[in-house]
DNA sequence: GGAGTGACTCTGT
DNA sequence: AACAGAGCCACTC
């Protein structure tokens, strides 16, 4: 059966972030119409450390605060992605946020 | 089956 | 405007 956990629908938006965008677990949450759970959202990001096609990178808080990358192996492995991305990212966190900001709502809506 | 956790967000003071 | 507190839902123990 298909998984369509919300974990799942997760990582499939995960996977659609542009190269050098970055989005919130709000926006992901709120596209796969648990707006609420913007924690679950981050929490299967951590999940999705078995699939390396995530880039959980791109997905910072509302404030373009890199509070995931204490999760990630590295300790600013999370930064160093996102600046190789060309991605601004200043002690953890994104300056052009507004910029590089990608909403999958918006990105991704139908019709 | 109940209680706890969590990479967040909003609202109120 | 800044800080503090509650809410939220899905997953794990």
């Amino acid at each position: 059966m298909a998984e369509e956990n919300f974990f799942k629908k997760v990582h499939e938006v995960a996977k659609l972030i542009p190269y050098g965008k970055v989005t919130s677990y709000g926006a992901i949450a709120r596209y796969l119409g648990a707006a609420g759970s913007a924690r679950m959202v981050g929490w299967a990001m951590n999940k999705s450390g078995k699939d390396p096609d995530i880039p959980a990178h791109r997905v910072v808080n509302r404030k373009g605060l890199l509070t995931g990358k204490h999760h990630f192996k590295g300790t600013n492995l999370m930064q160093q992605l996102l600046e190789s991305e060309g991605v601004r990212v200043i002690d953890n966190q994104i300056q052009d946020m507004e910029t590089i900001y990608w909403d999958p709502t918006i990105a991704l809506q139908k019709d």
